[in-house]
DNA sequence: CATATATTTGCAACAATGTATCAATTGATT
DNA sequence: AATCAATTGATACATTGTTGCAAATATATG
């Protein structure tokens, strides 16, 4: 699925800064922050519509929004391919000495019986440690 | 236990800031962010050293740091009279609503089991949704 | 109690992340 | 091709966090 076709496919306006985002998150195939992304973009699109980008994805289903520590925030694009889930349900690994962020597609995020009177919307799960390549 | 015992329970010198800090902790008694915790403790102490005490305090054990979103980091004091869970094992409730952090602890955080070579240290497991109080 | 020393503080400057406003541009529809 | 709403890009600003360094302070020792 091309980056047209992925915004066609949630019903986003297809547009420049769009496009590159998406194709520049195809190219990376794991979760990429900010600076990493405008690495790949060149210094051509600036900051402000780089963030609006990435809420509309996100609210689109398009993208994955992860916050690993404040001030470093990754982004995946969600895989359409096998269904949309919006609400991601699976656990996410940080390697605290790489920094890289690896989904971990099999390990699914609990469920839990809250206290009557809370509502769930999500539940996101960090597991943090060293990767295979760093703990060696 | 006071400011004190709790600073030299966990060896950590006494001084100013890091009993203000401790103090403001313990009147709130749930998770506080920078601006709450600045209200409180006036504009007496200066961003560097606040942050700085808060590592040194989050290293000791004396409190524990959660990132909500980013732009949005909550601290609370660890539970010295309950044994020190420095690696907090409990999940947190985030009120999408009113903004505020709710330590769940009942429930704890889940046991998976990674792939061979990546090496856990910690898990963090955040729910979002509606509070008690949000949800009517 | 006074002193020495290592730690901590407070200040200034800086870096990164994110938001608000608004005119100019662009995308989709007719 | 023309229209109109949505999006962009520029400027300015707010918040969060870090670095370097001199002054102040906490603890240990005599």
């Amino acid at each position: 699925m091309n980056a047209t076709e992925i915004l066609q496919h949630h019903e986003v306006k297809k547009t420049a800064p769009r496009v590159a985002i998406i194709q520049a998150l195809q190219k990376g195939r794991s979760p990429l922050s900010e600076s990493e992304l405008k690495d790949d973009l060149g210094d051509f699109y600036d900051r402000t519509t780089f963030y609006r980008s990435m809420q509309t994805l996100a609210e689109a289903g398009v993208i994955h929004r992860i916050v690993v520590d404040n001030v470093l925030v990754k982004y995946v694009l969600n895989d359409c391919e096998h269904g949309h889930h919006h609400q991601p349900d699976h656990v996410h690994f940080y390697c605290q000495q790489c920094k890289s962020l690896i989904c971990m597609d099999e390990l699914k995020t609990p469920f839990y019986q809250l206290p009557s009177g809370f509502k769930q919307q999500t539940c996101e799960v960090i597991i943090r440690g060293l990767c295979v390549k760093c703990n060696q």
